[in-house]
DNA sequence: AAAATTAAGGACCGGTTTATCCTTATTTTA
DNA sequence: TAAAATAAGGATAAACCGGTCCTTAATTTT
């Protein structure tokens, strides 16, 4: 469904969102050790998502992640998935036709579209704060 | 969502079903042209899905892959996926988790969970004739 | 100013997926 | 019986993805 770079992404974010509510800056380390994943690589989707804007990062001493309190609301998972993996998932055709549409559809096209459409829409419909507020209160995780 | 190979497996059995309705075998070469995959990629796959019991491959001249008759109803897209993909699309975790459950869910589970189970539902319950069906009348397509 | 801390980023590695090529096995046709 | 047609399958290659390592840059602390 998603790349295993978006869902560290997603953990990740979720991870730092929460810590900045908290008003905690989060080191790469932290993250890793809290999302269980692996360092190196969640540092380059971690440079991803500064570069798109959806996380701060501050180097040095006492540096680390954060996301600003405005994006809380303003980010959408969706924007988290396309900076990672692109707009395929909720474009691409199920049976790899070039492109998916009503005047050439595939033989699922008819079936599929509804589910792919559920699927855009918790995505563009979630923010951080609806995903931070399960893990703050302890019904939802990030690992294991 | 699928992978390449499984597309190619969805794309190629509905050609091969819809054929054997009409009382034709389908070459390997037939095949690939119609759906417009990689013939010795595709080859590969179809022997896959011989093995698993949903076509049936003669050798030799004038043989070819056809579908049997009561595997029309019989077999739905969820075994093709099955077979090709195992059915990690339907349990996987959204965001990676070592396994998706109530008890210990991921903050994206209460949204995601509807979402992949409508997947699972259609899969199951579209079978070969349901996807033959808009092939011969015309209003879908195979390719391009 | 030096040392420590932390993110950024380039280079590289390994496995899986996708894809090709060639040989073998089986069946039909000539 | 020889030739042609066709699927099966092994060996190999290319591309991509997930992952690691090491060096550099920026910032803070000492
Ligand atoms: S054309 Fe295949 S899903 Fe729309
Ligand atoms: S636990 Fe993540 S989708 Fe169910």
């Amino acid at each position: 469904m998603f790349s295993k770079a978006c869902e560290y992404a997603i953990r990740a974010t979720v991870f730092i969102a929460s810590e900045s509510e908290k008003g905690n800056r989060v080191s790469l380390k932290q993250i890793a050790r809290e999302i269980d994943s692996p360092e190196a690589f969640t540092a380059k989707t971690l440079q991803k998502l500064s570069r798109s804007g959806i996380i701060t990062s501050t180097k040095g001493a006492h540096g680390g992640f954060h996301v600003l309190p405005e994006k809380m609301t303003e980010i959408k998972v969706s924007q988290i998935v396309v900076a990672i993996d692109g707009d395929t998932v909720y474009k691409r055709c199920s049976l790899g036709l070039s492109d998916c549409s009503e005047e050439h559809p595939c033989p699922f096209h008819s079936r599929f579209k509804p589910v792919r459409t559920g699927l855009q829409e918790i995505v563009e419909n979630t923010n951080l704060k609806d995903l931070t507020s399960g893990l703050i209160s302890g019904e939802t995780f990030l690992k294991v």
